[in-house]
DNA sequence: TAGCATACCGTCATTTATTGTCGCATCACA
DNA sequence: TGTGATGCGACAATAAATGACGGTATGCTA
């Protein structure tokens, strides 16, 4: 029977990570799941023998022996990791520490880990270092990340997945004691910047809240319990009924008036499908395209500053024309 | 022996995934490399026998056979995906599919595709959509990213690492016809916005030019020729001295006056860590910070419009009550 | 086009590993 | 203190793995 390689790579596959265990018993029915039915003593000897090759941690627990990766352990892809993926892996790993909070990556470590390893096995042979052949330009301001606590990432996560609700300390902005909750419903996980928002109901009320992550300390999953979920209740439509500052925007006609240098990019990256650039007078071009009509895109035309004239709509002009009249006034340049 | 698990394991991640192929001889070396010395029939039988469980394709190339992982072949890790670690993927691919072409990430996708699985098995018990349960809502303005041809990218990510020139067509923006690169020298690529920037050299110049990836086609590797790279080249200078518009900046010490709204993030993340927040009058507040004096500075500060006041520098005070000026010359608020 | 080198594959005998079973020791729990 | 479960060593039967050999097909070179 070659079943026992397979048996033994699903052993493998079926062992968790630490921190967490397995114990032979709760592996035995595992594998019986998928079909591999051998005796007790067979999955133990397995385990014994697939430890002396893979990091493989121990722990006798009264008459019971428990099983884990140990922490340090790498991961094996099959098929193993090729450079290709692997500097897509370094790369993502480059983006997302800029736009998550460590917790919220840690998870992925082990792949980044070996993206790393492989990549340097390419490279040892040419004496030169990729690390310095890649660079990444923060679009945006960086903003120092707030820290969570592993701890609180995992359990968060886990309820959520598992609908159940959990009790939880939360520190709330410029109190200095924590309040403690007795039942939160996380119905949803919202990201905005380096921000992460629970979505939950408390005890047995309707009313969503948004609880920030990093505020959060000693969070309990309350397995016995079922999770008290408002009829009807969409993260979407939560989100887009503008809490969150997000408010969901109709389709609007735009057209601007950029300098050059200002909408060069826009030739690489349109704002839509049907963008279109043509030149204007004084060495301007217009810029026309259909895009929503949020706050971002706000933000995104005033970053430009005076580069850029916004003609149409009239009522987006209207608002700017306001915009420049304030902050006028704000500079002292003009008098109210 | 119990080696044999461990030998199939090691072939299994030494067989590459689609395109890409391996022949049975040079199967047979990277095994002896790896201290499994066997006949190479043993390596036939192996081959034959995994691929009645893995989804391994085969094909006979004249006398000699060669194998590969089918393209649509799910990755296994070892140790299995848990579901933190699939939520985690999950996210990752939200993020990304907003910062780079997809291109860029068609090599993660087995892995996201894994965590996708990894969900759905995780919450089939509950009839619940963990997808209905996360949103990500992006900070910036979202623009079309430039397709790049899947050939493209991988060619050049090897060439780079491998150190190697190679050729290949280039479209340049406003030309209709491609121009010919005989030699291109990749030296490093640059991840702005959206785009991706292969800096290289030409031919046997020293001056490196910047060279968009969605614009090339045909790419060569030129793996007999070796790459010319000019003395004492470095990426990061190279940026630093200004281009890519992304000159280095030094510390400066700002001070902004905010409304109270718009400063509210800032106490989640805030700008640096010696950053302060003060109340001031008329419901404003003082945020004073130490940054870094750069473009992107000034871009997020341009953001926030009137809901900001730059106070110091005095240098940076000067530059927002002339771009004041400028706009509201633009909008007709004053005449020049 | 012949001849040689090479690779695959079927077969077989031998070696080696795998497996279930049994018995004993140990520990948790009632 | 007894019961049941677990781990582990030993052993024998069974099954798998392996190398060797030979036949055959193919590419390459002279």
């Amino acid at each position: 029977m070659k079943d026992t390689s397979i048996r033994r790579i699903e052993t493998l596959r079926l062992i968790p990570r630490a921190p967490h265990w397995i114990t032979t018993a709760e592996l035995i029915k595992k594998l019986e799941n998928l079909e591999h039915q051998v005796s007790q003593r067979t999955v133990q000897r397995d385990l014994i023998d697939l430890s002396t090759v893979f990091p493989l941690d121990y722990e006798v627990d009264g008459r019971t022996n428990r099983w884990r990766w140990a922490n340090s352990a790498e991961v094996l892809d099959l098929p193993g990791m090729n450079s290709q993926t692997a500097l897509s892996f370094f790369l993502a790993e480059q983006y997302l520490y800029e736009l998550l909070p460590p917790a919220a990556t840690e998870s992925l470590e082990p792949h980044f880990n070996k993206a790393r390893e492989v990549l340097h096995q390419t490279q040892s042979r040419k004496m030169d270092q990729w690390i310095d052949k890649v660079r990444i330009l923060p679009e945006v301001q960086r903003l120092l990340p707030p820290s969570i606590e592993r701890e609180v990432i995992e359990s968060i996560y886990s309820t959520l997945l598992d609908s159940k609700p959990f009790s939880a300390n939360y520190h709330k902005k410029g109190e200095k004691k924590a309040t403690f909750y007795d039942v939160i419903n996380p119905l949803g996980l919202v990201f905005r910047d380096r921000v992460i928002y629970l979505v939950a109901t408390l005890w047995k009320y309707d009313d969503p809240v948004q609880l920030a992550l990093h505020r959060f300390s000693s969070v309990t999953p309350l397995d016995e319990l079922n999770i008290h979920k408002p009829k009807g209740f969409n993260l979407d439509q939560y989100i887009d009924s503008g809490h969150f500052d997000y408010k969901a925007g109709d389709d609007i006609q735009i057209e601007l008036l950029f300098t050059e240098a200002a909408a060069q990019h826009l030739e690489e990256t349109p704002l839509s499908n049907n963008q279109q650039i043509t030149n204007a007078k004084d060495g301007k071009v217009r810029v026309t395209a259909t895009v929503l009509n949020t706050d971002r895109l706000r933000w995104w035309i005033r970053g430009f500053g005076y580069s850029v004239e916004v003609i149409k709509p009239i009522s987006l002009r209207r608002e700017f024309t306001e915009q420049a009249k304030q902050t006028a006034l704000l500079y002292g340049i003009i008098n109210n």
